[in-house]
Parts: structure tokens; C-alpha cells; sequence
DNA sequence: AGATATTTGTTCGTATGTATC
DNA sequence: GGATACATACGAACAAATATC
């Protein structure tokens, strides 16, 4: 479990250390991120908090997600177009 | 988007503007009122505010609220009984 | 076809903290 | 001190999509 610092939300922590997982690999591109219900376990935040996460993330496209089914990782974009 | 005067409080303000539309009959009896999150975005202001807004035309009977479903126009009583 | 479980989407209820007036 | 207003956070409930059995 972490401990939340108080300079700083919740849900802004635990979105930068699901970026940090993401960036490093530990999460792979189209491969599933943990669901909200997970966050709930892991950080012992509330359901509403582990969605305003997920919402952050998606909106700026390190994930997406199909509702019934979870979140993934987005496959990076090399701009070779 | 409203300019809110600073005469009166926002929850004010805007809890006016709903009762305005229920009386026009823009929200009919029956059919849902605008959500909290609705109000959020249409006049810009916290959803505690709209809470606010909400509770308050609630407690003179405009509305009925059912949580995770919203609020509704209350049915017109005539006084025929 | 139906039931069940999982997961996200959305809704309201409530409490706390901060800031301002 | 009180009212207003914002953001955060937890709780509870309903809804819809997906998958499995």
C-alpha cells in the first residue's frame, strides 16, 4: 500500500503511478490495466476515485476503454505518417 | 452559459432558472430533470452547488429524487380530494 | 435462452478541507 | 462566525455491456 502524500489528490498519485507502470512496460500496449474494483484493493481508494483516474489516463490517451470489458494500454504512436 | 449576478448565491440563481423551466413545462411531470453532473456543466458550477440546487427544489416539491436514477418534475397535485 | 459474474458508466448522499466574503 | 463555493473523497444504488456457464 502507499502512502498519499497531502500536497496532492488521490486519484493525481495513483494516475502517476499507473503512468510510471505504463512508461516502464509493466503495463504493455493493448494489454488490460488493472480494473477500478483492482485500484480499490491496491490503494485502498474508493470506486469513484479509482474512475476519476481512469478517466485522467484515457483522456490523455495512455489508455482506452470498452465498458464491460476494462481498460488497456493504447499503442504508441511513432508519428510515421 | 448564464451570467450569475452577485446579488444572489449561484444555487440560487440557478435553482430559479429550473423552477422557470418546470413552470414553461420544458421539464414536464414525470420526466427527469437535468443530473447534478448535467447542471456542472450547463452553468459551470461545483456539484455541490448543484446539489444545493437540487435539495432546495426538492424541499419545496418540485422534484423527487431517487439515488442512482435522478430527479424527476413531481406530479401537479389539484387538491381533489 | 437464461442466469451469473465482472466491469465500466452514471446517479445521488454525505463529509471534509480550503478559501472568500 | 456564518454563508457561499470550490475540490476532494468515500458510500450506495441503478444501469448497461461483456463474457462465461
Amino acid at each position: 500500500m502507499i502512502e498519499f502524500r497531502e500536497d496532492q489528490p488521490r486519484w493525481q498519485q495513483v494516475a502517476a503511478v499507473l503512468r510510471q507502470r505504463i512508461g516502464d512496460g509493466i503495463y504493455r500496449p493493448g494489454s488490460r490495466v488493472p480494473s477500478e474494483n483492482d485500484l480499490m484493493q491496491e490503494f485502498g481508494i474508493a470506486r469513484m476515485t479509482a474512475h476519476k483516474v481512469m478517466r485522467a489516463l484515457r483522456e490523455e490517451g495512455a489508455i482506452y476503454t470498452v465498458r464491460g470489458m476494462g481498460s488497456f494500454v493504447s499503442q504508441p504512436s511513432d508519428g510515421s505518417d
